[in-house]
DNA sequence: TCATTAAAGTTAT
DNA sequence: ATAACTTTAATGA
């Protein structure tokens, strides 16, 4: 969590509900508010110009929302979506900046979330050039499985549907599937009820 | 090789 | 029930 429920609601933030698909914020609008969420599952997406999904990033319980946009001049170049019912932080982008200033921690806390999202995004860079689809996946699931204690083999219920995986690594869903499945011939995962476990 | 299209089965809401 | 997700197969770049 960047920063305590506690100090955003001491220093007027408001909790907003959304529904699962609906928008928290669209492309090209002003960023206005520091977005955290309490609880729910979200994302920040685009769509190519044939009305493809490309996901940018997967968002859950205590992460921000587009929060690298507070600290620029620029609109936001993606959409942010609730995946499933969502509870959320909003609080007004001047507050968030003088909490910036006035806590060393929130500060310290935001650098390692930016930090994070910039690590993610390069390690995403790197893939979507070039590279096969089963190494496309497999960073991907390298980096899920990274935040796991537990290493060993199979350990890990890779916690996304795989479109969203198609999605996050510019696959189509049936490219995604059937790689998936090559995989799982490899022994590089193991499938139990549609769930990968890596 | 991978994307696209279509069609159908499965799961979640 | 309906929408979202998964799967398979055929076809084309």
């Amino acid at each position: 969590m960047v920063i305590k429920e506690e100090i955003l609601h001491s220093v007027g933030a408001i909790t907003r509900h959304y529904q699962p698909s609906e928008v928290i914020f669209n492309e090209g609008d002003i960023p206005k508010y520091y977005y955290q969420i309490v609880h729910g599952e979200a994302k920040l997406n685009n769509y190519t110009d044939d009305g493809k999904e490309v996901i940018q990033t997967l968002l859950e319980d205590g992460q921000s929302i587009g929060e690298s946009l507070l600290f620029l001049d620029k609109l936001y170049p993606v959409n942010a979506v609730a995946i499933t019912k969502c509870s959320v932080l909003r609080l007004p982008k001047a507050i968030f900046l003088d909490l910036i200033k006035l806590y060393p921690e929130i500060s310290f806390n935001m650098n390692k979330t930016l930090s994070q999202r910039l690590y993610f995004k390069l390690i995403m860079a790197q893939n979507l050039s070039s590279q096969n689809p089963a190494a496309k996946l497999k960073v991907l699931m390298d980096y899920l499985k990274s935040f796991q204690k537990e290493q060993s083999p199979y350990s890990f219920m890779i916690p996304l549907t795989r479109q969203q995986m198609a999605s996050l690594t510019g696959l189509c869903v049936e490219t995604a599937i059937r790689t998936i499945k090559v995989m799982e011939k490899k022994k590089i995962v193991k499938i139990k009820d549609r769930k990968i476990l890596y």
